[in-house]
DNA sequence: GTTCCGCATGAATCGATAG
DNA sequence: ACTATCGATTCATGCGGAA
C-alpha cells in the first residue's frame, strides 16, 4: 500500500476499534453501530432503490423505506467527522405512472434528523438505456445528494477543475445550421486553427451537473454507477489517507475510486455474492498496480 | 393569424367566458376563477421563486411560498382538460448554506390536492450564473416538474425527436484528458468527417435532460427562461391551435413559442411594465412574420 | 460580407459590515 | 445576538464595433 495512516486513524485502527481498507459481510446497521464516533472523512453509497416487486431480493418496499434509513442515516451521522460530507446517489423509479416520492421525503426527514441538505448534484447519464414509454422519456439522470454535519465542512475544489468551456460544445453552438455543412468543405484549415485557440485556455470551476456515462463494460457484475462518480466526490470532499466509507458496497466501485486515489475505505456490504466479487476486482486492481511497478522498475 | 379555433374552443370564446391570444393584466388567482373549468390543453409557467430578502419587490417567504401556490395549483387544476398537462419550471435556491425545501413540500402538497407528479424534467443550464463559493458550485439546473390529471394524457413524442448521437457530447465522453490535447494536433482530419457523419443520422426520441441555455444579454428584455423551453414542451403536449396558459407570463416569452408553433396562448401577469414589454415582444414578431409573408410575395 | 475582439449581463451566493 | 444590505467573485453568451 502507498497510503499512510495518520496518527488520529492510527490510534482508532490499533485499538481494534475499526477495520480499514477492507470490505465487512453483514448487515449495514450492525456493523455502524460497532463503529466508533467521528471516525469517517466522507461517505458515498447508492443504497437499493426502493421496489414494491416482491420478487426482488432485497427491494425494500416504498412505503417504508424511509423508516428503514433513517436508523441508518442517523448512524452515518455519528460516525462522520464534523467536517465530512455524505453523498447519497439515489433516483426515484415510476410506479403507476408517478415518480415515487420517498426520496424528497426522505430529504425532509433526514433534516429534522440534523443533516444538512447543502446541495442536490445531478448526475447526467450521458449514454443510458435507449427506451420509450407512451407517457415518459429515458431516465437520464440521478440525484446526488450532498449532505454535511456542519455550515463549513472541508471541500478542495481545485481538484475537479475542467476545462474553460466545452470547447466543441461551444464551437457547435455558435455555427448555424448551414455552417456546420460549410464548415465540412474547409476543415483544415479555419477549423483548426480556432480549436488550437481553445486549448490550453485556463481551467474552471465545474457546476453541479455531472456528465458521466454509465459504465458500459459489463465484467460479469453490473455496478450501479461508474468509477467516475465517487471518484469525483472523493476528490471534492477529501485528502490523501482520509477514511471513505460505503454502506452498501456492491460491487466495490466506491473502493477501487479510493484506490485509486490513494485513500483508505471501508466498505460493508450485505451479500457474500457481492463481497466477494468486490474483492476480486480489488485484488484484479492491486495486481495491475504491481505489474506496472515491476514494468517500471525494469526499465530503468 | 393562422391559427384557427376548433369548435369546443370557439364556442367558450364566443360566449364571452373566455379572452385568448390576449395578456391579461391582473392577479393570477382573480383571474384564474373567472375562467370556466377544462377549457386549456397545457400549462407552462414559471412563477416567482421563493425569496425572504425584503427588498425584492415581491418575493414570497420561502415558509408561505406552498400556501400561497395552492390555491393558485387547485385553480390551473380546474381550467384544465383531463387530459392536459402542467409543467412548472421552479428552482430552490440555497439559503444560509442549505438548498431550501419548499419546491419538494410543493410536490408533496399538489399530489395531496389530487396532482400526478408524472416526471421531473431536468433543463441543464449552459450558460448559468458565475461565482465562487467555498461550499457549492454554480448552480446549473432547474426543475420542470410535469404534473398530470391522469395517468393518460396527451404526449406526442415524436414531435421533439433529435438527431442520434449528439456525436461533439459523445466524443468529449470517450476522452480522456490527454486525448483531447492529442487531438489537437489532429483536427482537420477527423474533426471535420464527424461533421459529415451527423448529417443523415437517425432520429430518437430524448431523454429527461434538456440542454438549453438561457438568453441572457442586451436583448432589451430579460426572459427568465430561454423560448425553447416552452416550445419544446408546448410540441410534446399539444397539437396546433390547442391553448396554452401561462399564469405568470413575465416577459411573454411562453407566448412567443405559442404564437411560432401555431398554438393559442393565455398569459396572465400582474406588474403592467411586463405586459407592454411582453405585447411588444409579441407585436415585433407578428411584424416580422408579415414581413417575411411579403418578401416572399415578391419572390416569387 | 466575414471574422475577431471587447463588453455588458444574468432566477447566484457568501461573508463582511452596518443597524 | 440577530437581521438587512452590499461588495466580491465568476463564466457562457450575444451584441456591436473594428479590422
Amino acid at each position: 500500500m502507498t497510503t499512510t495512516l495518520n496518527r488520529e486513524l492510527s490510534e482508532v485502527v490499533s485499538s481494534n476499534r475499526l477495520n480499514i481498507d477492507t470490505i465487512i459481510h453483514g448487515d449495514c446497521l450492525t456493523i455502524l453501530k460497532t463503529m466508533p464516533d467521528t471516525c469517517i472523512d466522507f461517505i458515498f453509497t447508492s443504497p437499493p432503490y426502493a421496489d414494491n416487486r416482491k420478487k426482488t431480493y432485497k427491494g425494500i418496499p416504498t412505503n417504508r423505506y424511509v423508516e428503514w434509513f433513517l436508523p441508518i442515516s442517523n448512524e452515518l451521522r455519528r460516525v462522520l467527522k464534523p467536517e465530512g460530507s455524505f453523498v447519497l446517489n439515489i433516483k426515484e423509479r415510476s410506479e403507476g405512472g408517478e415518480r415515487q416520492t420517498y426520496v424528497i421525503e426522505l430529504i425532509l426527514a433526514m433534516k429534522k434528523q440534523g443533516w444538512l441538505w447543502t446541495e442536490e448534484y445531478i448526475w447526467h447519464k450521458k449514454n443510458c438505456y435507449p427506451g420509450k414509454w407512451p407517457n415518459r422519456f429515458r431516465d437520464a439522470w440521478e440525484r446526488c445528494l450532498h449532505f454535511t454535519k456542519k455550515k463549513k465542512f472541508k471541500m478542495f475544489q481545485d481538484t475537479v477543475m475542467v476545462p474553460m468551456g466545452d470547447w466543441a460544445e461551444k464551437r457547435l453552438a455558435r455555427l448555424s445550421e448551414r455552417d456546420k455543412i460549410r464548415d465540412e468543405s474547409r476543415v483544415g484549415s479555419g477549423f483548426g486553427k480556432n480549436v488550437s485557440n481553445w486549448l490550453g485556455k485556463q481551467y474552471v470551476y465545474p457546476t453541479n451537473v455531472l456528465h458521466l456515462g454509465t459504465e458500459c463494460g459489463n465484467r460479469g457484475h453490473s455496478a450501479s454507477f461508474p468509477v467516475t462518480l465517487p471518484t469525483w466526490f472523493i476528490k471534492l470532499f477529501t485528502e490523501e489517507d482520509d477514511l471513505v466509507l460505503d454502506p452498501f458496497m456492491g460491487a466495490g466501485t466506491t473502493a477501487l475510486a479510493c484506490i485509486q486515489l490513494k485513500r483508505h475505505y471501508l466498505g460493508i456490504e450485505m451479500m457474500e455474492k457481492y463481497c466477494d466479487l468486490a474483492q476480486g476486482s480489488i485484488n484484479k486492481w492491486n495486481e495491475r498496480i504491481n505489474n506496472n511497478n515491476n514494468i517500471r522498475q525494469l526499465s530503468f
